[in-house]
DNA sequence: TTGACATTACGAATTTCTTCGTAGTTACTG
DNA sequence: CAGTAACTACGAAGAAATTCGTAATGTCAA
């Protein structure tokens, strides 16, 4: 099964899989502790077996209390997040999710810095083509 | 009921208002000519009668034929959805956003010279300040 | 007016999401 | 070794999403 067959992760989900990219390798106890409060045991348990069901994470049980690790990483989630908003809500044009972003926020200085600097690496690469 | 108030779009719903916002206000059957074909008719009036209920189209029952229109537009519908994937797999980071949107897809040189304005325009505004 | 037809209303069936309770199992502690 | 603590497994329950079938109702032509 290719990574691109894994389904959209949920909200519920993405929030541990949050955990997951920050912490790494955790246990269910681990992840735990970093939900929001009020968060019971047994319905991360119950999330992390549905997800290891789904192939959204991997599942370690050679010891007694197992270990949970993300199947994708952060970027290529994201990756995958992206490109899914865009095909459904931005008519697949990724400039126009480009643009909404970067004009629905308040991005800092610096953060406006790196974007041109990424614009200019693109196209320099384009350019050498 | 405030226009932050409205549910995020299930991926159907999504696919409705998609037509609703290319077309205008419009009929159950407009709509459903506009669909993946294979749709049901009764389906995508079912949908629009719960997306009605959560507020994400009005409708107007003057007429028999009942004619519905999408609550918000669509660059608030795309502010909110982006709004949320930032919040939810990029730490809040818009710019994380940004950066994988444009490495992550071939934009054309126009779209990155519009977006190297839109930069402009922002710095402007921000020095204006 | 009476069919024929289009439309809305209602609700049922299925699946997924979300949350937890309970039961069973393993490991440690006194 | 008995008891407790921690962990996994299982399943249930409610809510939401998805898809349709069927019934009820309004419209218009013959």
């Amino acid at each position: 099964m290719s990574k691109s067959d894994l389904p959209r992760p949920t909200d519920s989900e993405l929030s541990i899989l949050r955990v997951l990219w920050r912490r790494g390798p955790s246990t269910v106890r681990e992840v735990l502790e970093e939900m929001a409060p009020g968060t019971g045991y047994t319905t991360v348990l119950k999330f992390l077996q549905i997800m290891a069901e789904k192939g959204l994470v991997r599942r370690d049980e050679s010891r007694r209390t197992h270990v949970y690790r993300p199947a994708a990483s952060r970027e290529e989630t994201q990756r995958k997040l992206t490109g899914d908003l865009i095909k459904r809500a931005f008519n697949g044009s990724a400039k126009s999710l480009v643009l909404q972003a970067l004009s629905g926020t308040k991005a800092s200085a610096e953060d406006l810095a790196e974007i041109r600097r990424l614009l200019d690496e693109i196209e320099t690469k384009k350019a050498k083509r």
